[in-house]
DNA sequence: CATCTGACACTAT
DNA sequence: TATAGTGCCAGAT
């Protein structure tokens, strides 16, 4: 079955369990696409009923502003998940995606190779 | 087809 | 630790 690329990273996103956390670059890996990072924001953005919290920048940061940044935080904190100043302890709590081959797109017949 | 945009990643400074 | 530049990708304009 050809996924789409947004089915492929919701799937992700909701394989994250409670008391773990990814980054946008690890999503993107872990749903077959790496370096679409970007992408994962889009799907985040625009999806409700996620664990959107558990999704954070390289390293560990939260990449949201504000209030949203706060909420975040105490979201994580009441899983169980720890900081080190303001980046989450990944060495502790990231979760590893189990490796999957990357999604290549498919060229037109007529331009293959 | 050219640009712009975004809760990004990585490197250099 | 913080900022800047570049690379990245797909969707919107």
């Amino acid at each position: 079955m050809a996924m789409s690329m947004q089915a492929r990273i919701l799937a992700a996103i909701r394989k994250i369990p409670r008391g773990k956390v990814a980054t946008y670059g690890g999503v993107a890996r872990g749903a077959g696409y790496p370096g679409a990072a970007r992408q994962v924001v889009g799907v985040l953005r625009r999806s409700f009923g996620l664990p959107w919290h558990r999704v954070l920048g390289a390293g560990g940061q939260i990449k949201l502003r504000g209030d949203s940044a706060v909420e975040q935080r105490l979201r994580l904190e009441s899983e169980g998940v720890s900081f080190r100043g303001r980046r989450v302890d990944m060495k502790r709590h990231e979760f590893r995606f189990a490796l999957s081959k990357p999604v290549r797109k498919r060229r037109s017949m007529k331009a293959r190779t």
